[in-house]
DNA sequence: CCCCGATGTTAGAGTATTCTTACTTAATGT
DNA sequence: ACATTAAGTAAGAATACTCTAACATCGGGG
């Protein structure tokens, strides 16, 4: 394999590939991603600006990484609220809303990028992967709460519903005009929201 | 009033200003926030790079100008759809789902602009001046879904949610791996979907 | 009729960014 | 010990973008 994972290191830095993602996610999240810059990275992780062309083949591929990166972070971040939400299916999948609010507000433009940023060459790939991913996740908490009978498409569609929501609600407030910074709150109100989502879409169901 | 709205003419085009929104507008449609450049929106209305500072002191003032419009578009849009939708208000509100989720699939990134662009300077006033409006035009719909006593920021809470919802499912959908290209299809999802967030929200106020 | 201001044009200064090239350093394995 | 090689550095070419300055042109009011 041409794994870059390789343990070799130069002789300055514990894992600067890490490292750069790191930072880049750090900057996303304080200058979004029109202030984002290969060289302004390099600066933050204390290493010339060439260096980071050494681990990524171009800008794209470090947005990319970025990217996957957060995507991968939100999977376990939403994964281990579902779990800790204890047995019941609803509870699950309304505690996923909270957890995801909360991640947000504290990583605005990591998850913007994810949402906004285009990917076109190879690097969608790994993004994709990642997205997979997450929503595999999400499916599984989903299929737990709708009728054992659900088709595919039609969970697939509860939990594209369900994410918006959450996302939505956690991106949306912050930027209206008063600034609410009661983080727990809105995390609480988000897994409401979701809650009352799926209240009617089971009585829907129902008739 | 210093008003740049004033009817005088260069030699050369009929309405400049309003030409380079339009075409700033398509340029953040198919480039995204990243790829937008006042040169380029320039060369697509067929001026030189100098001419937008005519009318825009710097960069930012275009973009803000692009957001507004597509605000107020989109408020105008959302507003005939309500009233297009008969006299129910849980019709007129999941109309409005409905409408949003048709536009954004039209004028996608001109919509990720609103949401992901931070504006710093005084361009920012304009934008939010059009946020509100929009966001007026919504509580008025969402008034007449909730209770006669619902507290005003009860209410604002409720809309964001459903706009949530609705720009959530909007966006989400067409990044996903398929591309679903049936708009009415999308269109009458994000309404049911709306509907359901509007039917559980109900529910639970009563019990 | 002519002047003047709004709105264009061209030219370019200044800055930032991406990515390359050639050189250097340090860790590793035999 | 020492060759090899991954991973860093410095320097810079090529490009793009923002915004300014000085000039040109059209249209309307005195």
């Amino acid at each position: 394999m041409s794994s870059p994972t390789t343990p070799r290191r130069g002789y300055h830095h514990g894992d600067l590939r890490a490292e750069l993602i790191r930072e880049g996610i750090a900057l996303l999240a304080e200058k979004g991603v029109e202030g984002f810059s290969v060289a302004k990275v390099a600066v933050r992780a204390g290493v010339s600006s060439a260096a980071p062309y050494r681990h990524f083949p171009d800008r794209e591929a470090l947005l990319a990484a970025c990217a996957a990166d957060v995507i991968a972070t939100l999977t376990e971040v939403l994964a281990r609220a579902a779990e800790e939400a204890g047995p019941d299916p609803v509870d699950r999948l309304a505690a996923t809303a909270g957890a995801y609010t909360r991640y947000v507000l504290d990583h605005r433009a990591g998850v913007d990028l994810l949402y906004v940023y285009v990917f076109k060459g190879p690097h969608h790939q790994i993004v994709q992967e990642q997205s997979r991913r997450f929503m595999d996740t999400l499916m599984a908490l989903a299929s737990a709460v709708l009728p054992a009978d659900t088709s595919w498409a039609d969970t697939a569609d509860f939990v594209y519903v369900h994410l918006s929501t959450t996302h939505g609600y956690a991106t949306m407030l912050p930027r209206g005009a008063r600034p609410p910074r009661d983080t727990d709150g809105l995390a609480a109100r988000a897994a409401t929201a979701a809650r009352d989502h799926i209240t009617g879409y089971l009585l829907r169901l129902r008739g």
